[in-house]
DNA sequence: TGATAATGTTATTGTCAATAACTATCCGCA
DNA sequence: TGCGGATAGTTATTGACAATAACATTATCA
């Protein structure tokens, strides 16, 4: 590969997202579940009454974006929508809901061992922090 | 944020390229370049001879995807293509390519430079390692 | 020479993300 | 209490990047 782009963080980061990202939605794929809605799964288990709105913030999804998501995750029964005042909704998983979000928790879980596997001890550590300083520095 | 998510190095590692990929478009958006073009242009500096398939190996982008990356590049005036054999042609840059480049490489590089600045120096250093293990592990 | 591989292309699809515009509802405050 | 501004949900559209399948043409090499 090119020194030109090898080296450059910006391009390595790009990189090593997409690989990480296709790798992960063949995996989740074999539950049927897209990332975005596994993410949304993860995130409401056992919390009551989290708006639309508010996972969308959490998860930095634009509200008219989960829309179309919460959409298909209902379509596929996972999770139901029930009206807390005339304008606000909660999202809450059901049965089958909880089920797939636990395979979804397993899948996760391994997959993330699996990538941090095969960071060199002496730099594994670091990656979560210096991430998150990119992440959250704007 | 909520812990569920925050310390997954899968989410991490979407959420920071994401944040960076947005960042680096808007810079690159003020000399009219997308990423995927600069990343093009930075590399067949000086290479005389380079053929569309060969970047798209180097750059892991599909042959059928260098189409209309290429067409725009050439449409921009930035690139031009001199056939070597009946079936493959050499991607060269204009001189208006070159000074293009240059300003793309100005502009990458003071953004990456920014980038770096803002993770703690102890695990500065860690992230390209780290990231080119998951990049390049498949 | 004749099968096989490589190149460039067209067309289509998928995933995630961003923007604008709209309706309806809630909430704080004068 | 009523009003204005903020908030929730929605529709529709667009953009960037990536993946797949199919095809014609040309090169390669056994």
């Amino acid at each position: 590969m090119n020194d030109v782009l090898r080296l450059r963080p910006g391009y390595a980061l790009r990189r090593a997202a997409n690989a990480m990202m296709s790798e992960l939605a063949r995996r989740l794929g074999t539950i049927d579940l897209r990332i975005a809605e596994a993410s949304v799964l993860l995130l409401i288990d056992r919390r009551e009454d989290v708006t639309a709105s508010e996972i969308g913030r959490i998860l930095d999804i634009q509200r008219a974006n989960m829309v179309p998501l919460l959409g298909r995750l209902e379509a596929a029964g996972l999770i139901e929508r029930r009206p807390i005042d005339g304008k606000s909704q909660a999202v809450l998983l059901t049965e089958s809901g909880r089920r797939r979000r636990a395979q979804a928790d397993a899948i996760t879980t391994q997959f993330e061992d699996d990538l941090m596997a095969r960071i060199d001890p002496a730099h594994r550590d670091h990656l979560i922090p210096a991430l998150g300083a990119l992440w959250r520095a704007d």
